[in-house]
RNA sequence: GGCCCGUUCGUCUAGGGGUUAGGACGCCGCCCUCUCAAGGCGGUAACACGAGUUCGAUUCUCGUACGGGCUACCA
């Protein structure tokens, strides 16, 4: 027994940009692939005249692409298919499973509406379900418009989820739905079906609100005489509302999550969090050890609230574990002209004293600012509490002196000759630590002083020092 | 309304007939310390409800409640 290659896709309308849940499923996709060293497609479902746009097909595959999920060629787009559908519903009205309805659009509105009106309960009449040959030849002469529905047979429909495990459902529950529309084109469902039937699909993996239309789809491919792929529906990402995750909750699209500096790996890292969980206590995954660790029966079943301050967190450890060359290059990826004029061995020497402090590539770019340029601003606060008046000129002074005459610039040396210039004046070394700080970055905090000063180096600090005496104290006496 | 699915700390989750119900985020406190982070230690906080099965249910069964999804000539 030889198992059926792996082949799952992921399929997005370009109706909006690609947002959280979509990334989740084409994750988890990407993922079922990679772990069982399977393949993975890319399907556009564009058959939506009205509200699919080329501009969201752009954006979805660029947000793929920054992601990291790569897909395999060929990259389908649902409306080169045209031909291959009108094939299928003739096979179908050939082979007897579906008819010509003939019911407006308008009949059927107002039926639902009655009935809705009286309870619910809606059911769509078999009017031309059986209808004789000769009426409805003598339909089309008139030039009727029909839709192609399904016949649904009697009985029950069930089918094992890799997720929920069985699901079945009372086929009277479903109605003779629409396969092609009046004007021939075929729906949802039908198209859904033809393709991943033609890209030889094994596994569907996709949210949790596909299960209703599993049944139906699986009747079609009863119909069409394919052998019917395996399922696993996974859960939906909440607001904090616990409804499913949209705009109106916020930054949904990844694009969003791109700008405020996340970057692709944290991302992707807490989105497999996210209703899955390794079995283990570790949450915190490479992209290697997602793929190794990833079991789809781990899936939850339960909705997920989305928690940003998580995300948040995640990100940090990631930037703290990733290599200060990993991070430039992740900034350089969204700014690639970001302090190009300092060497990349200085940059690295920042990174590796901010990226613990940092959370996010923004973050981490904001907070590194005093180390490629003296600072313009400082922070009032921090004056006034720890440059309260002339005194701490005249320690300052004295620090200057030290360093001036210092024969070595390194940490531990910078370190002795405050502590040993607070002592002469008689104050803690506190007492000169903040404001030497102040002077040197304009914040009140940062990494440890002394590091700080080194990197820096020599003229700058003493720059940036002389500076400072001409500044503070803020207030005049 | 009908059908389908779900329900463990605020959130993400582990567990599963007998546990002090475990971890993570967040929050609070302490330690470290020149500050901020990071880190370490500790604390806060949960089995929706009601029956049944059982010596014993958070765990199994059935109901109820609540939540979600679907119910289109959208995808």
């Amino acid at each position: 027994m030889n198992k059926p290659p792996i082949r799952v896709r992921f399929a997005p309308s370009p109706t909006g940009q690609l947002h959280l849940g979509g990334a989740r499923t084409a994750l988890f996709n990407w993922l079922y692939a990679q772990h069982h060293g399977g393949e993975f497609f890319l399907r556009i479902e564009d058959t939506d005249r009205e509200r699919s746009k080329e501009e969201y097909t752009g954006q979805i595959i660029g947000s793929l692409d920054w992601l990291g999920l790569q897909w395999s060629e060929p990259l389908l787009f649902q409306s080169e298919r045209t031909g291959a559908y009108k094939n299928a519903i003739h096979k179908l009205l050939d082979n007897g499973s579906t008819y010509r309805c003939f019911l407006t659009r308008d009949e059927l509105d107002r039926a639902r509406e009655k009935a809705q009106a009286k309870g619910g309960d809606f059911r769509v009449p078999k009017t031309y379900r059986d209808i004789p040959l000769q009426e409805q030849k003598r339909l089309l002469n008139a030039g009727q418009s029909f839709t192609v529905r399904l016949k649904i047979p009697p009985g029950k429909t069930l089918f094992k989820d890799h997720i929920y495990g069985d699901i079945s459902v009372n086929n009277e529950e479903i109605d003779d739905f629409i396969i092609a529309r009046s004007d021939g084109t075929p729906t949802y469902n039908f198209t859904v079906v033809v393709d991943d039937y033609t890209m030889g699909i094994s596994h569907v993996i996709r949210g949790e609100d596909h299960i209703s239309n599993t049944p139906k789809q699986l009747l079609i491919y009863e119909a069409l005489g394919y052998p019917a792929p395996e399922f696993a529906h996974l859960p939906m990402i909440l607001g904090p509302d616990k409804k499913r995750l949209s705009k109106r909750h916020g930054a949904a699209g990844i694009q969003e999550f791109r700008d405020t500096g996340y970057s692709a790996d944290a991302l992707l890292n807490y989105l497999v969090m996210l209703g899955w969980n390794p079995g283990t206590e570790k949450e915190l995954f490479t992209r290697e050890e997602m793929v190794a660790h990833f079991d789809i029966r781990k899936v939850q079943k339960k909705g997920a609230v989305y928690d940003e301050k998580k995300l948040h967190w995640i990100a940090g450890q990631h930037l703290a574990r990733a290599s200060e060359d990993e991070i430039l290059q992740a900034i350089r990826g969204e700014e690639p002209n970001w302090q190009r004029h300092a060497k990349d061995e200085y940059i690295h020497h920042v990174l590796k004293l901010m990226k613990i402090r940092g959370k996010t590539l923004n973050e981490l770019k904001d907070m590194t600012g005093y180390f490629f340029s003296d600072p313009l601003k400082f922070d009032p606060n921090t004056a006034a509490k720890r440059w309260k008046d002339k005194s701490v000129n005249k320690l300052i002074e004295k620090y200057i002196q030290r360093l001036e005459n210092a024969a070595k610039w390194a940490a531990a040396d910078l370190d002795a000759a405050l502590r040993a210039t607070a002592e002469d004046m008689a104050v803690s070394a506190a007492k000169l630590i903040h404001p030497v700080r102040l002077a040197v970055s304009g914040q009140s905090q940062g990494p440890g002083l002394f590091e700080l000063l080194e990197l820096l180096g020599k003229m700058t600090c003493i720059r940036r020092l002389r500076k400072s005496l001409t500044i503070f104290p803020l207030t005049n006496d």
